[in-house]
DNA sequence: CGGTTCATTGAAGCTCATCAAACCCCGTGG
DNA sequence: CCACGGGGTTTGATGAGCTTCAATGAACCG
């Protein structure tokens, strides 16, 4: 038997896949491609053809706009799953493109999404990945909508670092990290400038060091203060009650 | 039978459904119910039990930060689903409430999800509506990413023009308009006042004018124009290629 | 090495936030 | 009928946060 894909093993964590659905998945898995940093694998108003689980190596979904500036929409990382995960066709609605050098698995969407429809339990890890990545889009809007620059990184960071955990490669002292000062611009709606002080804040304040291809954590509480952290978006378990005006009609 | 719901009605132009689908989505339909402004239908953190389909009346999903204030993910029109939508148990990842009084027609979950095991195509009509959503809020990041002022508010009027002539609800001088400024800052990321200062230039600019419960359009040329706006995200037609580096690998 | 990419810092300016006050519309009650 | 109050709108004054332009430095690499 293969070796389980990373999505098949982070997803594991979330949904109950029993032998025959990683059996499918690993057979579907039609090749493992490499890719150059730069390369894109979805294209903004193109049909998506295949989805693409990342092994290894750094993505982001994005957009362009008219005068060239990118909006980072989400980084992407290993046991990230891009691509069409539904049978509707339509056209990707933005692009997806490598940031460091990576390693995918490529699986074609119409095979997947036969496979899907055999198992119910399969459909219910890519409901569950979906469900996931709004998530994370809905805490982006809140981020740049509301938060100061130095809160949208400081969440940031608390997210990847979360999510690198999943799959070990994050752990309480920090995490590898391959991404420019230009890329967290692209992301959190700042400019390189303002990035580079926004890190410089961070570091006076002795809560985490960004550079040189790591982040170093060294004080998470205080992180934690500064962006007003709650992780539970990143799996979605119930929370108690918060104060409202629901109606008892 | 009974009167078709504007969701049937609207999804109808996305997705094909027949008559057994129509008639299961009409028997579903536990009851019709009314809310007042600020109520709330789904609560951020708390199970999703009910779908809910708005009928008249225009509601919000939002998420409220720390502080208290308050961001609005996205604006919900007559015509729209909202509420649980695949089978995955999870809590609801942000709130939706009325903004004004609502008309809206309930769906118990547990029966929409039977009902979509049996019915590939209803199925199909909800991850339509799903990822239409997720266009709509991968929209409203770069809006608030990487747009001024003067574009969100003229990017949100032509989307609102769009979705609400898709239920008749708009044409081309304009449209009834509920909301207040300080609904128009929440959802863009912007304070009141500068939302007021935001909609004189817009007014200035002879393009469009809100205020008095109603947008009405002046030159559409030039809204358009001043928002960048290309509708094709909230149908998903594939469009022709851009100029991309992908490899042909 | 010279070239390229990325990080860093300074100076100046613009967008948008904040604080404050006035105004308008409209419904309510004295 | 008018005073009152409240939600929403409008405007001014001031300042913070972020952008823009510009220049330098550090690291890497063919």
């Amino acid at each position: 038997m293969a070796e389980a894909s990373s999505f098949v093993r982070r997803i594991t964590t979330a949904v109950l896949l029993g032998h025959q659905e990683r059996e499918a998945l690993n057979s579907l898995r039609a090749k493992t491609i490499t890719g150059r940093a730069g390369q894109d694998f979805i294209l903004y108003g193109e049909p998506v053809d295949y989805g693409y689980v990342f092994e290894r190596g750094w993505g982001c979904r994005y957009r362009l706009v008219e005068d060239g500036r990118r909006q980072i929409l989400n980084f992407v990382v290993p046991g990230d799953y891009v691509g069409a995960s539904g049978s509707v066709i339509q056209a990707a609605d933005h692009s997806v493109s490598a940031l460091t050098p990576v390693e995918l698995s490529v699986f074609p969407v119409a095979s997947l999404m036969d496979c899907v429809e055999r198992l119910p339990r399969l459909r219910a890890a890519f409901e569950w990945s979906t469900r996931r990545d709004q998530a994370m889009l809905l805490e982006r809007i809140v981020d740049i909508g509301r938060r100061s620059a130095i809160e949208r990184m400081a969440h940031l960071i608390l997210e990847l670092r979360h999510r690198l955990g999943l799959v070990g490669l994050a752990d309480d002292s920090g995490f590898d990290f391959p991404l420019t000062q230009e890329m967290l611009a692209d992301a959190l709606g700042l400019t390189v400038v303002h990035v580079n002080r926004t890190l410089r804040r961070l570091r006076e304040s002795d809560a985490v060091t960004i550079g040189s291809g790591r982040v170093r954590i060294v004080n998470i509480d205080d992180l934690v203060r500064i962006a007003d952290f709650d992780e539970s978006y990143l799996h979605h378990i119930p929370l108690p009650a918060k104060t409202s005006n629901r109606l008892t009609s």
